[in-house]
DNA sequence: CGAAAAGCGTGAATAATATTGATATATTTA
DNA sequence: TAAATATATCAATATTATTCACGCTTTTCG
């Protein structure tokens, strides 16, 4: 009943004064704003305006409808001009989802410059899926997924993001320092520290102890990559890491590293997105930066 | 561009999931509605649904759009709603101006049972006009004028209210309080106590002691008719009141009157309102209300 | 598996609505 | 009192919304 020309028109005319000057600003006769006015009065049944000398004057109920105008159409115009970005690409939501743990210091190089390219994007990163992270990046939960397992699908497009191999780490003092690769049996004795996920989903346990049906003493997790890597320099107990990421430590901290196996465990890492998504300008950059992130990695190996 | 339209759909869409279930609601034909979509889609540049399966879901564009209907749909018909209630005269606002101070204990034996009579109706009361109580009725600031001068105006219908005689008001001990009537001379070693109110507006000082060429010893201010008439009770002073509001009092106070003049001064209190306002209900109420006060006031005082 | 059902999309025709131009009427200004 | 400034109204027209009929895709169910 109250249509947005309504409030355009009530807005109008309390800032000209006139209805004839109102007009002009929106672009239309007088004749027409005078119509307009008439039968919108009819369908309320109220006056807004009463006439005074030559022109008119607000009344109660008119008042009533100024107030609501000055509240509704100022969300009306930002809303378009957030739409406005949603169509030129610039804004959007971004959900990455994770299925590999040790990829976290990776994504949060990759989302820090990604942020400041695409101010109006959001990013969200999410690392439970009911349905596993195929299902989630199919069911639209997420719209990009980090894993190890690029499983194929005619919605999906997978991208190599970056290869890397997982050692284990332990203090320059430890035993198994001076080994190049170790065997599974020689972790029994050892404390091992992890990231606080499931044991299925950290491949030291699914890729090395499991199969050789090993264990180890004792089982810690702890949340952040600099303090696991203080406990095992302060020789608390050993872990598992990228060998790149290790690297980066190696300057300030007594640390070595050595191979889980003989052939060691190499991971290969895909970054997923669905195919009806690959003309979205900020999920194109969110790529891009990705390649970035990891030449800069492949440069702080070499 | 986006219109109040839009933003049913997207709610409509949003609440019965199917296109087809949503016209049935919005009193359209689905073709009407994948009509309008398209064309605001278009406009806007992006899509707000995409399709699943035989049914859609909100893109993040639509999302957005659908929280800006959330927010402003209510708006719309609450306001619709009051509106209404302008239409049907039940709601408004009705500013009152007094211009005779001492009518304000009439004014709110007249308020109180008309706010619960019209609910919806907002009423104000000032005191203080810039061009006078005439010109503030003329200009719209009020809509209803007290006032003991009933000057013609083409535009304004003025209504006998009441009429009283103002009384000076003594304790029972006092001197005066003997006296039928009294001269402005014999005020002259009086304290005299008043509404805070400059004293040209003031009866005592315009009608009585100012033609006299007569002062008194102090004049001193009160707010409250309660504190007033306390401290003349208790000697501190005398006072100037309606006679039918002094008599409310002499039951619980020790207090006497007598005439200021030999006649007395003898007022008449009318109550204004602009010629064009006469079909309001609500202003209609508040006269009729007006007289019932009236009615009681002069069973009072028989 | 295959037909039926449930959805959405589109184009041309039509109905509804908004807008215009010309003109009338009212008020203020000079 | 004439000129200027406003709003109101009418009939004609332009624009916009809506419908009807049909096509297409996906899901459901026997």
């Amino acid at each position: 009943m109250i249509e947005r020309l309504h409030l355009e028109i009530v807005h109008a005319i309390s800032e000209h004064k006139t209805l004839t000057r109102a007009a002009e600003h929106l672009c239309l006769t007088q004749s027409a704003l005078s119509h307009s006015i008439k039968k919108l009065e009819n369908r309320l049944g109220t006056a807004l305006w009463v006439k005074e000398g030559r022109g008119l004057r607000l009344s109660p109920a008119g008042e009533r409808l100024l107030k609501l105008s000055q509240r509704i159409l100022p969300q009306l115009s930002h809303c378009e001009d957030e739409l406005m970005e949603f169509a030129e690409g610039r804004r959007g939501q971004l959900r990455i989802g994770m299925e590999c743990h040790p990829c976290y210091q990776w994504l949060l190089r990759t989302v820090s410059p990604f942020l400041q390219q695409w101010p109006d994007v959001d990013v969200d990163v999410k690392q439970r899926f009911q349905f596993g992270g195929l299902g989630a990046i199919l069911h639209h939960d997420i719209d990009l997924l980090i894993t190890p397992d690029p499983i194929q699908h005619r919605a999906l497009d997978y991208m190599a993001v970056f290869d890397y191999e997982l050692v284990l780490v332990v203090n320059d003092e430890h035993p198994l320092a001076e080994q190049n690769w170790i065997r599974a049996e020689q972790l029994s004795n050892e404390t091992l520290i992890t990231y606080p996920v499931d044991k299925d989903r950290l491949d030291i346990f699914s890729q090395f102890l499991a199969p050789a049906q090993q264990a180890v003493k004792k089982h810690q997790s702890i949340e952040t990559t600099d303090i696991m890597l203080q406990m095992v320099a302060a020789g608390r107990g050993v872990t598992a890491l990228p060998a790149w990421l290790l690297e980066q430590y190696q300057n300030t901290l007594p640390l070595q590293s050595c191979k889980l196996g003989k052939q060691g465990i190499h991971k290969h890492i895909y970054l997923a997105h669905r195919k009806e998504d690959e003309e979205i300008d900020y999920l194109k950059g969110f790529i891009q930066q990705a390649k970035n992130t990891t030449a800069d990695i492949v440069k702080i190996r070499q």
